[in-house]
DNA sequence: CGGCTACTTCGTACACAGTACGACGTACAG
DNA sequence: CTGTACGTCGTACTGTGTACGAAGTAGCCG
């Protein structure tokens, strides 16, 4: 897939669930769910087994239901995703970092935001452009904003700071999950893989053609686990990251 | 969809297809297709209509021909969607800034993979982890590393630099593409959006509860076209981007 | 209390995906 | 000329999101 896509409904209905202000039904039946059930079980079979796992079907048999049950409590995949989101932005740990200095407080910010996507590696997939506007990301977007309170830059560039670390976070966590759902699709250990391309590899790589990339190339294989190494890249990131805002922050 | 993956198959079989090394086959009829026109095809129809719009099924009624013909040039869509992407790569004009100042050959590298995404938006939905290791690819790599090549830096120091730069500007490309998609599938513009979720956002947004988020977000707002600017975000990141780095570059 | 009506549930069905399998025909090696 | 390797493609399987309509339930109104 495309990244999975978030949004597709009528706006005032999803608005409507992510704050919770159904109207309650006057006539009919009991309902036999809650929403709150339906986005906890999708969230517990995407941390498990990925998005990709997440299907109205599944979700419908652990909850010993129709499929289409589960269109009474949810117009549709792509906003039961966003609810999904939004719960997640809520339960993000929210740390006090008042007084800290500014490298402190947004490396807990950056932190808490890895965190999450560790914990839920699908969140890093769903886009999150035009986001989710419920509670948990309101809650999250105003106590990250504090973190860039007081530091004397304007209410437009707290804002694109926010997006730009924000960012940067989701995309380590995008390459690290993607790293990681290749290993586990293909069955192959990262150095199997080397070592199952090696041979061809080295009859096309030859260092008069391509001589930086095949002495760089190599020097980085050798420094991290012989491929890429998620974890490194996030800590040079954000150093550079920090580094690039403090020339906005410390200017004279 | 979670991004789209790619490299499922036999690694041996799809670096000979990247590097055009296939053995002649020596019995039967003659081959109807060539594996360039396949990638030709899947990449227009990825650019004119968007990587969903890009199916075995639909790639094949473009050649006139049937579906499971294509498994014969390729193995699966995953390796064509490498193939895709190492050709899209193998495109990008590598223009000689040699003798430059290091910002603006790093700006330059940065704003040619920003036109490669602009061009093909599909680009930066692929999955790049463990990525296709083809003679574009290479040809890249090559290239952007002379970028940084004299500056000071070791060669790990090289790589992590390049990784920052090239995943940032496809974390912005997908922002921008992602923001598009939305804004077609819903068929409805952001101002269209805004005024619709309006009513319900004024209750729900109270300046009280959230004082930062309601004030940084109406001035963000209000500073660019009411919602997510992704050209802003690109500039205003590559400037800090810069920043951070000649904190490693221009070290004492 | 009877009936209307809104409501939940769910079986079936449709259009689409990727691709496994096997039948069929072709063209070269011997 | 024959055998065999190969390209082509019809059919089919599993899986997706979800539209539609039938069936049954529970509250409201007369």
């Amino acid at each position: 897939m495309a990244s999975d896509r978030t949004s597709a409904g009528d706006p005032a209905r999803t608005l409507a669930l992510l704050w919770g202000s159904g109207p309650a039904p006057r006539h009919g039946p009991g309902r036999g769910l809650r929403v709150e059930v339906i986005v906890d079980v999708a969230t517990a079979l995407a941390d498990r087994e990925g998005l990709g796992a997440v299907s109205m079907r599944r979700v419908a048999q652990r909850l010993r239901v129709s499929p289409m049950t589960l269109y009474t409590y949810v117009p549709g995949k792509a906003e039961l995703l966003d609810l999904m989101l939004d719960a997640a932005y809520r339960r993000l740990p929210k740390e006090d970092t008042t007084g800290r200095p500014w490298r402190e407080r947004l490396t807990a910010l950056a932190d808490a935001n890895r965190a999450l996507y560790l914990a839920h590696p699908w969140a890093s997939a769903v886009s999150t452009l035009r986001p989710p506007l419920g509670p948990g990301l309101m809650a999250k977007y105003e106590h990250e904003l504090a973190a860039l309170n007081g530091l004397g830059l304007s209410d437009l560039e707290m804002d694109d700071a926010l997006t730009y670390l924000l960012s940067f976070v989701q995309a380590s966590a995008r390459a690290a999950s993607d790293a990681r759902a290749t290993r586990v699709e293909s069955a192959m250990s990262d150095e199997q893989w080397w070592a199952a391309n090696a041979p061809l590899l080295s009859q096309v790589l030859d260092a008069d053609t391509y001589p930086l990339a095949v002495r760089v190339g190599s020097a980085a294989g050798a420094a991290q686990g012989s491929a890429h190494d998620p974890e490194h890249a996030y800590r040079f990131g954000l150093q550079r990251l920090l580094d690039g805002l403090a020339a906005l922050i410390d200017r004279p």
